[in-house]
DNA sequence: GTTATTTTTGTAAGTGCTTACATTTTAGAG
DNA sequence: CTCTAAAATGTAAGCACTTACAAAAATAAC
């Protein structure tokens, strides 16, 4: 069943039936009807593969994300997701996993299918200076990145300044009177180290010495987390407070004071689910998703529309408080 | 850039660049060795509409979902992903929400962009029967769908028995003294009445009486459930265990419970990361999405390669004892 | 060195749509 | 009832591939 089909039950030309089909307003009333009628009748679909073929578009946009099963990643897909739709887009989505060749190949898999343009959530990691892929994507299409930073020409970033929130809530723990605040990360990202430094700039701003021993990369898993933080106070280490890159990890870290019956604040990152079932709830930075991915997507549409665009959008952080942040409150 | 220009550039005819690209076997080495180049050296990508519409086929599978931001669809739809990519397929995503009138809606548009099959994670509601969407889909492609059944010809279905793991669970509650087990649910869709059926199945062996207020539907947060089971306590309904649909529902109980100050066990579902971050961690049942959702990708391949294929796969559940299981340990 | 096979290559006809341009129809004006 | 402008429709040329079939080249057999 194809246009001329149409055409044919009509008596009218493919044309007649394509300017329906795609909402010209050189059709008469009289004649729109009756091919809509006949589509109707048929259960006719327009081939997107030939649409795409004359229009050189099917509305389809990549969106890139390393786990889609992280709670993080999933909120900030389903939130691209409703809005693309929402404008008429499609999204094909590339789940890659940390591995940078994975990312290359699917990105490039991604730039095969033509899709329009390219969300890629979350960045490479930062000791990675091969930004080649996206610099070649950004060549054919719009790329925008959510909560990461790649300086390339055209390639635009919509983030959160996920740094001054770390350094803030230093200066918070400090002036509660916590002196040994450990602070837990995964993956160097981009998003990653600016959490770190924020964390080095909060101890400098509050006077406290940086100690190795309390920044720890730990496995992305709750039991890693934990783990990491009992052996710490296996060793003696002390801690007075607990920060971490992602409420995950803020939640291991949580166990194991638990366990060694310790109760300290704790600051989780992300402000995720994760957080809320935690035991007391944990505090979290929101580096709002909510606020990111609708201005992502906004900014992309802008980009196709070849309008200009900021080259990056910084937001502001929110810390939401819960249970685990002052001292003392960390069990129920 | 396209296969005429590396044609020319090659001094072959377009059907020979073709066969590279199809990795024809009937194409000397040299020519094969030239073309590669040439197209490696333009940096040519071949038009994926164009081939689409030779082949019909672009190797995209629509995956339909209620809320990706869901830790439950997340990791399926994250397993169906990686799974699909493996086997060179993309994957066109919709997380539709609830809204029926929403998902005809965006199945209409998977099918238009003639996806080469549809995987349906979770099932519609039960009582709503309209199932004329899937039932029109799977005239044009198969489809499969995990979670869930829709006994219709041409859907397969692939899920997990459920229902009998609620009743095998009431019968250990039971067994360990639990009289009065609330029952958690949030929405009546296929796999959530399954449970109830499988709950009241359970009490029935068990000999316990059904109790009206001890199945609860409630919101679809931790707050929704953690009010809903705090107002029940309130009025002064006895409640000696607690499952839930959802492992959400049961955090929200438990942390209703651990406010009142009381410990019962408790039995969430899905085995997710948030029954870990759960403190006391909660014993939960696990849907093994792990194997459901590779066995519905390898169903969906059989069914592209019109092998024959099972019209439905039911595989069995399996508890995850954590801390919440026995009486007693509902709290630290 | 022929002839018969097999392998490689080319030709041309799809695939289903869009759209510039040409043509016809309709409506409005005089 | 013309003439003209506007609206509706049709014609045909893309768009970038695949592939059946024909033709040419390479190889094998004698």
């Amino acid at each position: 069943m194809n246009i001329y089909d149409i055409a044919e039950r009509c008596g009218v030309s493919i044309a007649t039936v394509s300017r329906v089909l795609n909402g010209s307003q050189n059709v008469s009333a009289k004649t729109r009807g009756k091919v809509l009628g006949v589509m109707r009748e048929e259960g006719y679909t327009p081939n997107a593969f030939a649409r795409g073929l004359g229009l050189n578009t099917m509305r389809m946009i990549g969106v890139l994300c390393t786990d889609v099963s992280d709670t993080f990643y999933a909120k900030a897909v389903s939130l691209v997701e409703s809005d693309l739709r929402r404008r008429g887009f499609d999204s094909l989505l590339c789940s890659t996993g940390n591995d940078l060749a994975e990312k290359k190949k699917f990105l490039k898999l991604l730039l095969a299918k033509r899709v329009d343009a390219v969300i890629l959530i979350g960045s490479a990691f930062r000791e990675n200076v091969d930004n080649s892929h996206i610099e070649n994507a950004a060549r054919q299409v719009p790329v925008v990145v959510i909560n990461g930073l790649v300086e390339l020409p055209g390639v635009y970033c919509v983030l959160c300044d996920e740094r001054s929130a770390v350094t803030r809530n230093v200066g918070l723990l400090h002036r509660q009177g916590c002196e040994h605040i450990l602070y837990l990360y995964d993956a160097p990202t981009y998003s990653g180290c600016e959490k770190i430094q924020g964390y080095k700039e909060g101890l400098r701003n509050a006077g406290l010495p940086f100690r190795e021993e309390l920044l720890a990369r730990v496995p992305k898993s709750v039991d890693g987390a934990s783990d990491a933080v009992s052996a710490l106070l296996g060793r003696g280490i002390p801690i007075s407070a607990v920060m971490a890159s992602e409420d995950l990890l803020a939640v291991g870290a949580q166990k194991a004071l638990q366990k060694a019956g310790r109760s300290v604040p704790i600051i989780g990152f992300n402000n995720s689910i994760l957080a809320q079932c935690a035991s007391p709830a944990l505090t979290s930075v929101d580096n709002m998703l909510e606020t990111l991915c609708p201005s992502a997507v906004s900014l992309l549409a802008d980009l196709l529309e070849e309008k200009s665009a900021p080259q990056k959008i910084v937001i502001s952080p929110r810390l939401v408080e819960r249970d685990t942040f002052h001292t003392g409150q960390n069990q129920k």
